[in-house]
DNA sequence: CGTCGACTTGAGTTAACTCAAATCATGTGG
DNA sequence: CCACATGATTTGAGTTAACTCAAGTCGACG
């Protein structure tokens, strides 16, 4: 159903004998999603988890009035969807491609086994749930203690430290997206981006932003007060 | 260092064969902690995890202006700062015991070890991480997506559930706990609990709370307006 | 009985939201 | 190469949930 090479190349698997590998690659689905197109939903059987070989996926909560939170996006080889396999069964959110994604399915019982006879599987998976325990620990002291403009501060900087402390960042999101990652909309961050423009602590073009003044953002991300 | 008969009774250990908790409760310290005392503080190295074995622990955020939100409590039996164990290993919070309470100390080597030979404690482990990381979930979307009196009535009914459906309730925890616990302040969760004694939703006295209207709450939590 | 912590109430402020509309960007078909 | 359609972003005006600060009130315990 899906190239050993292809599952071969998941972090997750490192280090997985090449036996093991090709009776994971013959149960797992290799699916294709189009851009928007969804892959789950809040509340479905979760039946198994998914890995994302290219393009982007955006897990997410979906209020009753139509906002949207964003939990994650995941890219390639990075698993998503197993928290239903440990624990409550069904999937906690809503998941769907942000543009055309090929996706190994990875059912249930394919897994069970691996982990028991396989420590270094789930160490891997024991990192990679700890991982984002930590982000989601994040994602709430933003949401509860900061203002979204400490939020974009905190987010900014974080960009610039994946990118070895470069100034000159460029979203690899749309703004709604963003918004929506930061828990707000797309109203108030264009008004927030616009006044730390102003301020002089950013330069901003379209999806292009310069920082300027990286402790004016860290004090804002801090809590500091505007 | 600490009682085998403790260790056997997390658990987390379920299932550990004998002479595997005797080493751990050789190496495990027993440590107590009286009421609002720090176990440990957000940046601290983790070089442990711990259990309580009785008493109460707050787990929490705070904010520059010493705002509070609290992402956990825990009780007996439940294990809390192994996150720093599989990733980070710096604690992302601060812990605090809400009342005289006896504590597991754990430290890192004694575990490594374990995790590998027993399959069943890792199995433990990731369920453990997954039902946090839904708790966390849940969280993340009321604090995003719901207002207070949702966050509240989401609040009353998990507990109603928890008391197999009973609507009888005594609040565990003072309401400024509660409040912080919902990502708010005392002021506000006192104005919205008369709010909604007024519409006879609830009966509330004191730290009694009774509930009038289960299908009025529900609507609430489900995102309804007041 | 006085004190301390827990809780409530009042008044005023504000960050962020909603709704509505204007503007800009991009890509497609003619 | 232009004109329009579509989606993304910005701007404006008005509203509101929840916050801060300040001042009670309540209740239990020494």
């Amino acid at each position: 159903m899906s190239r050993p090479e292809d599952v071969a190349s998941i972090p997750l698997f490192e280090g997985l004998p090449g036996d093991e590998v090709e009776q994971l690659s013959a149960i797992a689905a290799d699916r294709s999603f189009r851009r928007g197109e969804s892959i789950f939903l809040e509340g479905d059987e979760g039946d198994g988890f998914y890995v994302v070989l290219s393009g982007r996926v955006k897990v997410f909560k979906l209020s009753m009035e139509g906002k949207e939170q964003t939990l994650h996006l995941f890219g390639p080889g990075e698993p998503f969807g197993e928290v239903a396999l440990f624990a409550g069964r069904r999937f906690p959110a809503n998941a769907e491609a942000l543009e055309e994604s090929r996706i190994l399915f990875f059912p249930r019982e394919a897994f069970a086994g691996l982990i028991r006879q396989n420590p270094s599987v789930a160490m891997n998976l024991l990192a990679l749930l700890s991982v984002r325990l930590r982000r989601f620990t994040a994602l709430i002291e933003d949401l509860s203690l900061k203002e979204v403009p400490g939020r974009l501060s905190a987010y900014l900087l974080y960009l610039s430290r994946q990118r070895q402390g470069g100034t000159d960042l460029a979203l690899d999101v749309t703004k709604a997206q963003l918004a929506s990652l930061l828990g707000t909309i797309p109203e108030t961050l264009s008004r927030i981006l616009g006044r730390m423009s102003r301020q002089g602590l950013i330069e901003s073009d379209g999806r292009r932003i310069r920082i300027l003044d990286l402790e004016g953002l860290e004090s804002l991300a801090e809590g500091g007060g505007f």
